[in-house]
RNA sequence: GCGCCCGUAGCUCAGAUGGAUAGAGCAGCGGACUUCUAAUCCGCAGGUCGCAGGUUCGAAUCCUGCCGGGCGCACCA
């Protein structure tokens, strides 16, 4: 359970019968009180707005508001203390029982602990990475492509229906390109001398192999053949190749795609021109010349008509051009067309990762969405900032020309998987990140990926000792769900219980805010507060979790652990870092 | 020139729909190892939230204008 949606129910049932009684005002908007954690751990567990709020329409003084419902908020179950601060806050301090209580429902959930049903099952989709498919994976893609699963799988546990998507961009110019650096390659494979790649294009090694693939396939059937002959059969080759390359590099970090959307396919099936007749007939498409851009004119700048959509009318700053002056489509217009089409498909949440040298292109985008979907569609464009990729604080430089450019996979292989989801998801989406390949490895606290995964295995650790002294069976979870909770008093155990149960409300804000980073430091935080009653137990031995000589106590102290290790391991599935059971 | 993002402690950064005395880590200083792994923890110190106005019970948060940084700006993707 979210606790504070819980106890903003009651505030509002309490308005309501104060209402009734002729108190306060009926039909009250109660839309803008709050109730959440105060920011003071020392001003109780749950604070609320409420009597500032409504002070006004309730003609009271907000103080005197607050005082008629703190009367009734006492009588709240599990409500210990009501307390009026400030202008006109109420706080609330909850028996510890209620904090028991949570527990309880933690080890009964296990890592399920967190899910909610505020997506109500609402088809939300997740479009992410969607590079185009010309080679591996790069470091800055490695951050689209775990922000992008992260909020997919934290739109999930809100109880989003989340389809995964990558939208291949395989129609342009650029896949031509390909086409013929494998060309240069099959040609290299079949025993041609190739001294140098030329000028425009792809001098990757990573073709090599699939020359050879091809020529072996092939054999010499295209080696004196004109271009025209061979480039519809080079591109599709190249094309599934790369994909499957990238495929592999995003399996790597533990990414599956549930849908891939070809650009090509798209324009083949006519959905382009589908979508661009839809604008057409609602009068959004004309035929006109764009005013040059202010300030420095591009040098080949040039008046031309093109065939404009009315983006302006939906919040672009320009009209934008669907068609190339040679008659074929624009990335865009293709675009457009894929992004009708998911909404076809049943989507009217859509959510796009795209790196932050695309930010130019999100108001045409949902311009595009807003026009084609009658305002019913909705588009989020999360911009991920660049990485900065360093070695002990230095940075890793690199350069695609001298071939020192450093891949995604060659990073996953030298930190892992984890760190690498794990350091991805320490900064939110807009900022730049560090990314320091020695310090991510480090196991001292600087290190966020081994704060958290250690408390996690701390809790591991002791587990097994456990085991050893009463037996696994006796320690499972669903044997220490049944432990007498009431025996946790301390502090610091109660401290530890109120951060897991704020992990509901954690799940479902960072979910419908979009920012899966907020699973990270909510992590941090519970690991801390773990490793302080760690810490306790050295200078107190009775507040240790293992005590021989009390298995009541330490069977509650042990579902408390078990606890924080189901709720870090929930929130790491979130992010999709595997818990690990020791530290090595 | 226009648009978007950003500006919070010496450094790196958190601060959901506007809330109380603006937080954490690092760096600095001082402490805690007969250990359930001290790979951790505790304490101290550190701030005109870029600047100036405005909105209101209340602004780091919203609005306007400046200053500073990043990205983008027709027929690339």
């Amino acid at each position: 359970m979210n606790l504070f949606v819980h106890f903003r129910a009651r505030v509002v049932d309490i308005l309501e019968d104060m209402a009734g009684a002729g108190m306060l005002p009926e039909g009250l908007d109660t839309s803008r009180i709050s109730v959440e954690p105060p920011r003071e751990e020392t001003h109780g567990d749950v604070t609320t707005n409420a009597a500032m709020v409504l002070c006004k329409p309730a003609g009271m003084k907000p103080r005197d508001l607050a005082a008629l419902l703190a009367e009734r908020l006492e009588a709240v179950e599990y409500v210990e203390a009501v307390e009026i601060a400030g202008p006109g806050f109420i706080n609330l301090r909850l028996a510890p029982s209620f904090w028991h209580d949570r527990l309880a429902e933690i080890m009964g959930a296990g890592t399920a602990y967190g899910d909610s049903f505020v997506g109500q099952g609402e088809p939300v989709n997740v479009e992410y990475v969607s590079a185009n498919p010309t080679g591996p994976l790069h470091v800055g893609h490695g951050r689209g492509a775990v922000v992008g699963d992260a909020l997919a799988g934290l739109l999930e546990k809100a109880g989003f229906n989340v389809t995964r998507e990558y939208y291949v961009n395989d129609a342009g110019a650029q896949v031509d390109v390909l086409a013929r650096s494998l060309h240069l390659r099959y040609r290299e494979a079949m025993g041609e001398a190739v001294k140098e790649i030329p000028e425009g294009l792809y001098p990757g090694e990573y073709l090599i192999p699939v020359g050879a693939k091809i020529a072996d396939e092939d054999g010499d059937k295209w080696l004196a053949s004109p271009e025209t002959e061979w480039m519809e059969r080079f591109r599709g080759f190249a094309r599934d190749e790369m994909m499957d390359l990238i495929k592999d590099d995003l399996d790597a970090l533990g990414i599956e795609h549930e849908v891939f959307v070809s650009e090509k396919t798209l324009m083949d099936q006519g959905k382009v021109q589908a979508a661009f007749e839809d604008l057409t007939a609602k009068g959004l498409i004309y035929e006109g010349v764009l005013e040059p851009p202010k300030g420095k004119l591009p040098d080949d700048w040039e008046p031309r008509e093109q065939t404009l959509f009315k983006a302006t009318e939906f919040g672009d700053d320009v009209d934008r051009p669907l068609k190339k002056s040679d008659g074929t489509w624009t990335y865009f217009a293709a675009d457009m067309a894929y992004h009708c089409d998911k909404y076809a498909r049943g989507f009217r949440s859509m959510i796009d990762v795209w790196g932050a040298d695309h930010g130019g292109y999100v108001k045409r985008m949902q311009a595009a969405v807003k026009a084609l979907t009658g305002g019913e569609g909705n588009l989020d464009v999360k911009l991920c900032q660049m990485v900065n990729l360093l070695e002990c604080g230095e940075p890793v430089k690199m350069s695609k020309r001298a071939g020192t450019f450093v891949t995604l996979r060659e990073v996953i292989d030298q930190v892992g998987k984890d760190v690498v989801r794990f350091i991805m998801l320490v900064r939110k989406n807009d900022a730049h990140l560090d990314f320091d390949l020695q310090k991510v490895t480090e196991q001292s606290k600087d290190n966020p990926v081994f704060y958290v995964q250690y408390a996690h295995a701390r809790v591991r650790s002791v587990m097994r000792l456990a085991a050893e002294e009463f037996g696994a069976d006796a320690i499972t979870a669903d044997v220490l769900a049944g432990a007498d909770f009431g025996k946790l008093t301390d502090p610091a155990e109660l401290a530890l219980i109120k951060a897991m149960a704020g992990w509901p409300r954690l799940v479902e804000s960072a979910a419908l805010s979009h920012e899966p980073h907020r699973a990270a430091y909510y992590l941090q935080d519970l690991a801390a507060r773990f490793h302080v009653l760690w810490n306790k137990g050295k200078d107190d031995a009775s507040l240790r979790f293992l005590l021989p000589n009390n298995r009541e106590l330490t069977f509650a102290r042990l579902g408390l652990i078990q606890g924080v290790a189901a709720v870090i391991a929930s929130g790491l599935r979130v992010m999709g870092v595997t818990p690990v059971e020791e530290m090595r």
